[in-house]
This record gives C-alpha cells, sequence and structure tokens, in this order.
DNA sequence: CTGAAAGCGCTTACAG
DNA sequence: CTGAAAGCGCTTACAG
C-alpha cells in the first residue's frame, strides 16, 4: 500500500469536504475540535502525508532553504574544508529546529548557482559559504540582489556588500593572534595566507597582524608574508617558500588552520620544532586543530552559533523583516604551539 | 523585476503556445529547431526558470534525494562524525552529477524520519547514514519496506536486510588490521569496540579479529575487549577501562578511528608509547588519522566510491531497475602507530 | 464552522 | 511539429 492517499481519501473516509481537510491540517482555527479528531484519525489509518509540491505550489513558497558551498575551481575536490562542515552541521540543525528543509550543493565558483535555486522555487532563500576569490563572485552576488533573490554568506563583512554578509570579527582575531604571539617574546612573526581584496577575510586577519605589529615599533614585513589558499597543502608550499627565503623568522601567524597544518609539517620536515624555534597560530579551531601536534593555538569560530544567525537573518529576509549583516565575536584558544615559555615534549616531565 | 515570469509568458514572448514552450524546455524532440531557438531567447531574455514545484507535482516525482544522518540520542550533537561528513561530500557531488538536488537532515534515531521525506514527496528516495543501534532502528526500516519507499543504507551488508545496503567489507578489513598488527610481532592484541549485533560493522570488524587471531592459535579473549561507540571520547573511556584491567596487552584494534585517537590520548596520558609500548590500528581513514601524532594505521574506506555507489543504486532503485546490496573493499593503510620495527620520534635520526 | 470553486504553473495525452 | 484542454494535489478567498 503505497502512500497514494489524498486529501479527497481523508475528506471522505472523515466525512467532511477535501476544504475542510486541508483547513484542519494546516491548523486553521476554523475546525471544530470533534471534526479535527476525526480527520486526525482519518489521517493516521491511511498514512496519509501532504504532497508537498502541491502544497508548495498553492502557497508560492517552498519551505527550504538551499545551502550553496563553493570552492575555487583550483581546489582538489577531495576534501572539503573542515570548518564549512563544521558550519554545515550546525546549519542542518538550525533549519531543523525552524521548520526548514535544507537543500544542499557543492558548488564551482564558475558555475552559474545564482540562477538555480531560488528562481526555480527549489528554496526560498540561499545560503552562501565559501573561502572563494570575492572579487570573482561579487559579480553573482549583485545579480542576486537584482533578481530580488533571498540570501546571506558567511565572509568578511565589510562597507557596501551586496546583500547580508555574516561573519566574524577576523580583525579582531589577528590582532589577538598577534599579540598573544608577541607576548609569548616572538619579534619577527610571519604571515601565511593570502592578503589581498580577493580574500577579505584573510586581508583582514592579516590588517589586525600588521595593526599589532605597528603598535609595538613592529612593521609587518614583505619578505615575512607569503600568499596561501586555505589547504594544507597550499601551507606546505608556503611555509617552503618562506624557508627559503632565508628570512629569520620565529613565529608563524596562518591565515587558517588548515594552512597552519601545512606550515607545521614542512617545519617538521626541515627538523625545526614548534613551538621552539618556531610558535605558530591558526585560525578557525577546526577539530583537526587539537589534534596535530603540537595540538595548535588558533582563533575560534564558534560555527554553533554562526549557524543559527545565518539561517535567522535568512529567514527575517524571506519574511520581509529588516536585517543586518552581523559580526561574530572571534576568541583565542591557546594551545602547546605558541607556548614557548611552557617546555611539554610529551616524555619529559610536565613542565606546568 | 522579479522571477515572476511563467511558460505563459515566455509563449507569448516567443509566439508559440504554453505547451509547445513546455515541450521545448524539457527537451522534447518534438520540437522545430527554429521554434526551439526563439524560445530559448525568450527564456534568456526573461531569465526564466520553470518551477520545480508545478513541474514537480505535474511529473509525479521529485528528483530530489534525501540523506538522513542519524545518530544515535546519547551522542553529543557536537560533531559529526568526519566519517559520514565525508560521506557525504561524495554523496553530494554523485547527485549533482546525476542531476538531482540533495536535501540533508540530521535526525536522532529516535525520531520518525520514517515517515517524512519520500512520502511527503519531497524526495524520491532516501540514503540513510550512521552508526547508531542497529537493533533499535531495524524497525523502521521494515516500515520503509511497507511503504514501498525507496532507500538504500550504509552499512553492514548481512543476510536478510530490509531493503539495500551499501558497505564495506568489515570482516576483511578486521582481518587485515589484525594480521598486520600479529605480522609486526605483536601477540596479545585488545580490541575497542562494541561487538555486538546491535552495531553489525563493529561486530564484523571484530569477527575478523577473532578469526585471525584463532588461525593463528590465538584466542580472542574478552577481557581483551572493551565497549566503545565511535567517538573519541568512548575510545578515550574504553582505553581506560582496559588499563584499570591490569591486563597485559601490546597492541589495539579500534573499531574505528575516532575510538583509536581517543584510546591513543589515554595511552599518552598514561606515559605509554605508540607504537613501541601499544602498536594501534583504526577504521575509517577520517582526515584527522593521517595527522594524528604518530599517523594511526587504518583500515580506508573509499568515501568517494561509496557515495557513487549509494546514489547510483538508489537511483536504480527509483527507476525501478533491479539492484543489489554491495560490498566495497577495504584497505589497510599502513602508518607509523602500528609499525614496532621503524622507529622515528621525529627528533631522532630517521630510521631506515 | 463548513463546502463549492478557482487557481498555483506546469506536463502530457489527444487531436490536428 | 503545434495547440487546446485536462489535471497533478493542494490552499484560500467567497458564500453560506
Amino acid at each position: 500500500m503505497k502512500g497514494k492517499s489524498t486529501s479527497f481519501d481523508i475528506a471522505h473516509l472523515a466525512g467532511v469536504s477535501q476544504s475542510t481537510v486541508s483547513r484542519a491540517l494546516r491548523g486553521s482555527p476554523l475546525v471544530n475540535e470533534e471534526t479535527r479528531r476525526r480527520i486526525q484519525a482519518a489521517v493516521e489509518q491511511l498514512n496519509y502525508k501532504v504532497d508537498k509540491n502541491a502544497s508548495n505550489l498553492r502557497r508560492m513558497h517552498s519551505g527550504t532553504l538551499a545551502l550553496l558551498l563553493f570552492e575555487d575551481p583550483t581546489t582538489d575536490e577531495s576534501h572539503i574544508n573542515p570548518f564549512f562542515l563544521s558550519l554545515l552541521g550546525s546549519i542542518t540543525r538550525a533549519c531543523a529546529k525552524q521548520g526548514y528543509d535544507l537543500l544542499i550543493s557543492f558548488q564551482q565558483l564558475s558555475h552559474d548557482w545564482h540562477a538555480d535555486f531560488a528562481e526555480s522555487k527549489k528554496a526560498d532563500g540561499i545560503i552562501l559559504l565559501g573561502y572563494g576569490d570575492y572579487i570573482a563572485y561579487r559579480d553573482k552576488l549583485d545579480k542576486l540582489v537584482a533578481h530580488g533573490t533571498c540570501f546571506v554568506r558567511w565572509g568578511a563583512v565589510l562597507p557596501d556588500q551586496p546583500g547580508l554578509s555574516i561573519g566574524c570579527d577576523n580583525f579582531e582575531g589577528g590582532t589577538a593572534a598577534t599579540q598573544h604571539l608577541l607576548d609569548q617574546g616572538c619579534q619577527r612573526i610571519a604571515f601565511l595566507g593570502e592578503a589581498s581584496s580577493h580574500y577579505p577575510e584573510f586581508f583582514e586577519r592579516y590588517r589586525g597582524y600588521a595593526e599589532v605589529l605597528a603598535q609595538a615599533g613592529l612593521a609587518a614585513r614583505a619578505e615575512l608574508q607569503v600568499d596561501a589558499e586555505s589547504t594544507e597543502h597550499s601551507g606546505y608550499a608556503a611555509m617552503q617558500t618562506l624557508l627559503a627565503r632565508k628570512e629569520r623568522f620565529d613565529a608563524i601567524f596562518a591565515a587558517s588552520d588548515l594552512i597552519a597544518i601545512g606550515a607545521m609539517r614542512a617545519l617538521s620536515d626541515q627538523g625545526l620544532r614548534v613551538p621552539q624555534d618556531v610558535a605558530i597560530v591558526g585560525f578557525d579551531d577546526i577539530a583537526m586543530a587539537s589534534y596535530v601536534n603540537p595540538p595548535l593555538t588558533t582563533v575560534v569560530q564558534d560555527t554553533r552559533h554562526a549557524g543559527e544567525v545565518l539561517v535567522d537573518r535568512l529567514l527575517s529576509l524571506i519574511r520581509g523583516q529588516p536585517a543586518e549583516s552581523v559580526v561574530l565575536p572571534a576568541k583565542l584558544m591557546v594551545r602547546r604551539s605558541s607556548q614557548k615559555s611552557a617546555a611539554p615534549p610529551k616524555t619529559g616531565r610536565a613542565a606546568r
């Protein structure tokens, strides 16, 4: 017995009109309690479910949100950035809590995702996630706005961006990371990550770094910055580049944990010790950060909260309520990779 | 200019009937090339998209698949098992490749997911993922079958299970892991993970372990087995339990990487060295496995391939084609955590 | 509180 | 190859 029943079958069974069934099922107050009960019984007996397609068509909305995770085409498709996966988890839960379904799609930046979801009415709104080249897709954001599509994106919150952005305080995070390194006595702090307007989040982190350095009377030096995108591979390569320059440095601030982890591996391959020879701080606090050896000091982005804010704001937009971009706090999480003072090789006694 | 246009607008603009527009858009061969071009032009001009809800309603299918990731209610919601996240990535891509959308939902095992997706016609079929208590949800699988719902699940492939299952060869994997440990000269190999029919995948891994031991004339001993579910926390606790028993052991086969990683931490907290004092092998090959220190030897489940097989089989089911359960190969990946012979503390010289 | 009816935007026989 | 028409299963004014 396949789920073939319609609201007419229910109506028949309950001895009411189909309109009444529909009203009862949508929770209209205009239905007699007794009638409602009869309908409910029929629904259960026939194992009836409202057909979402028909319902959506009639109501002109879909009750679903779309999550688009886009990446640079260069990124190999093997592993998705764990930071976004974590965000994905919290978004999923936030949607469920609000009674929305979630459609997901992993796009290349080059694809025409901007056209697809909202306009074919598969989704009422879109959540955009990704560490792509901002300049390259900003154009598509403009188009989304032009079409009146509801969307929010995770990323840097900057003046005059199209649409709503939710992101953490990258500048603040960069500041905290760098200050911490300074406090550990580091003097020559390198920055690994692309610092340009193509990657506004990285850029903000870089700006925080430069600012703190300037305040300490130490300029940010171009010789100590190497571009890297957010992959371990890229971090490894960037570290090699830096080492090849033969510049002296005693600390690394990596624009993401993946970069930091790649860099740590390159350091280790050179026989350099973390944190004794080089202290290192990452950004994101992906799960792996606490598992690497030594555990990685990093700037935490609270993905659980971020997911909630993302869907909350998107829903506001969909409902026509006013909503603004929001900047979430960034918090430093100190682990062993940056602590020059503590001396805890795991076979020695605890330095405490 | 919101995406308000319908196929009638296109028809009007192109000077044809609405039926013809619909046919052209669905790629019917019954449309004149020239007409098709005119329609195409109109579509682009008005930025028209077929309304999915209307289309789905009429065609009685949805073009979307649902992915349900369920977990034991005990599992804290903070982190989703990375193995499933990885599977999720490959499933997403496989769906995209086949032109299907993917709806996702993270359910507690206790919820009524079995009713929701297929029957309200939000999805044509369901992919079930999760390391939950099999006995507890087997009942729901039966219901899915009874309702004629198309679904495939990731898990142990065993005789007379409801529906289709896709899983890796857990027995074989358990065999390979244990044999490898034996080959390293280990004699007292403990098993961490629940070995019961509630967790068939773990159980199969256990059976492979026991089998190899038996062949080597070493029985699997109950004192060397501790239950654990697939979390790092549980692995840590299991290791503590084992240590408290004061049994001698020189190796651990953990039923999952997360368990192995937790166990490694417990070992390290006791001042025991991996692999010198205790060799260890996990299962899954999550990304973290290669980052822990020492890198974890494990049994690889090829998630990329698995995702493809999962959606491929589900699509067969949906199309009414014959489809069967499939067992995927499990492959041992040897890293440092199990190599007693190699002696590579990273500050010493490379052995070899 | 309830029913008859229109209509959401498509797809697809049916009849040229 | 094309058009007129029915209908997918709901929701919601409209009229009691």
